[in-house]
DNA sequence: ATCGTTAATCGTAGATAAACGATAAACAGA
DNA sequence: TCTGTTTATCGTTTATCTACGATTAACGAT
């Protein structure tokens, strides 16, 4: 049995319950949306300019269109940013809920 | 030609300059390191018992000692998480500055 | 109706992540 | 020294990400 103990709080404290909280999902999927670097030039780009069409998304990134455009919907699918279709082209812009969700969860580590 | 604007700022807001910001990069590794519902438990854990065994750790998640030690490496690779050898044993905890350049990074968006 | 533009989707290739069991390394105690 | 404990690493499998070109779909303008 190895009793020492050189550091407080290390091996002495009282176990930790083996329960999965529930926001650590909700908070991994709004951190993933963000964990890539284009993704987020994106996000920063939609908060700098209130809205943005892709092709403007996509000449400011060096990846090509098709590629933008998944980041895009990955963005979308964990509610970050929602577009709007404007004629041909696709409107993008930030959710503030989300993004104010996300905020809360980090600052709230 | 596409002429019609009928959202503010969407279609005639002037170009957006091709430049790569270089805190993306961070940014996004730092996002990525709590990209996962495991590892966003592991550093809540962290947080809030200033300390923890490896094996502490491993017995609250549902995952086997392996898949744990792994994302343990990734959140030491990211730098929010520190192991101090104790022994046999591993104590891990959180790094209070990476964790508040997380935060400063969040809020700043 | 046709043409050019815009953006999403498809298909593919390569890289990386996630999970596990098995093994190895490091250490304390007998 | 030998044994049991703890944790990291290895090897593997499966799945997902990233990136691209090509194609498709939707739309406005002519």
């Amino acid at each position: 049995m190895y009793t020492r103990a050189t550091r407080k709080n290390c091996s002495d404290s009282p176990a930790v319950a083996p329960k999965v909280d529930p926001t650590a999902e909700e908070f991994a999927k709004l951190a993933w949306a963000i964990a890539h670097p284009a993704r987020v030039q994106i996000v920063r780009m939609l908060i700098g300019r209130e809205a943005c069409v892709c092709g403007e998304i996509v000449a400011a990134l060096p990846l090509a269109q098709s590629t933008v455009s998944q980041h895009l919907k990955v963005l979308k699918e964990s509610g970050l940013i929602q577009g709007e279709v404007d004629g041909p082209k696709v409107c993008y812009c930030i959710n503030p809920d989300r993004l104010q969700r996300l905020k809360m969860l980090v600052v709230g580590l």
